[in-house]
DNA sequence: TATTGTTATACTCTATAACTATA
DNA sequence: TATAGTTATAGAGTATAACAATA
């Protein structure tokens, strides 16, 4: 392999490019691609944080709104998360089977099915919820916390 | 469907709650969602803009870093993008195809790919910046050209 | 006719493991 | 023994399309 090298203190011995030493060119000035990185650093610390909870990002997500908003029908879950109403479906399967969310007959149209937390549900979520926020704790210990803050006001309009 | 209903001003009449109402509860003050979300509308915002080239975004990614770093093994571009390097193969090979980039022998050591542009793929890339330019302009009318900044200052630990 | 939940398919992405040829 | 590139597989995630039941 053809490897750049440069000198250093050690002597002047040649060594390999170490990977900070490879340019981004354009890719510096892409908000996108920061956004991206940090989406993967941020996912994967959610995910290490609530692994005794065995509980990801998106179903984290899913459980909190119909805490939030119990009744709720799957189209409505799937519009306001963004999710494709075909993936909630698997989703919503995986959660039940875990005997954490309740699809029941809705009252009113009866080709949708009403969202509850069952109780084993909600004393879940209250664990999710404790470990999550040891999770944002640990963004703010990354990032800092006003940084943290400015984020969260400059993507409000995205959520 | 059980739905929740609110006055309005249209004589009293209930309206199905618009998706805006369904509150987020905990998800609200969660750096990763409103992350998540924005990343979503930014690489559908980069893949529109570039769909005449037919550029993806780290396609992009990978021919910037190789256009500004020529002679880069594959394990080097990997480990610099964060992309695992089985995928690197697949994306190396859609570039390959479409003469954009070529892997030649190393001179150095024999197992790994020195990776170029092409005359083509330079040609290409200069337009796929040009394009990608006017995706960045479209990021700073959404959030403001100083939130983009102060956004790339707050990320840049993670490029 | 349109919508809700469902099933199915395809493609992208992520995460591994294993193989080969080299080092 | 370890590394570079490759192949393969499995699980998420994304994007569609089509279907039955119902509106």
């Amino acid at each position: 392999m053809r490897r750049s090298t440069l000198r250093t203190a050690n002597g002047g011995a040649d060594i390999a490019t170490p990977e900070r030493e490879i340019g981004l060119d354009a890719l510096a000035g892409h908000a996108g691609y920061a956004v991206r990185r940090f989406q993967l650093w941020i996912f994967q610390d959610f995910i290490k944080t609530l692994a005794e909870a065995d509980i990801r990002p998106t179903q984290y997500s899913v459980m909190t709104v119909i805490g939030a908003n119990p009744g709720l029908s799957q189209m409505a879950v799937a519009k306001r998360l963004g999710i494709e109403r075909a993936r909630l479906v698997h989703l919503l399967d995986s959660l039940e089977r875990r005997n954490f969310v309740s699809r029941s007959a809705s009252a009113t149209d009866r080709r949708s099915h009403a969202l509850h937390l069952t109780a084993r549900g909600k004393a879940a979520l209250a664990q999710f919820k404790r470990l999550a926020a040891e999770h944002e704790r640990h963004v703010a210990e990354k990032i800092g916390k006003e940084n943290r803050e400015r984020l969260l006001q400059i993507l409000a309009r995205f959520t």
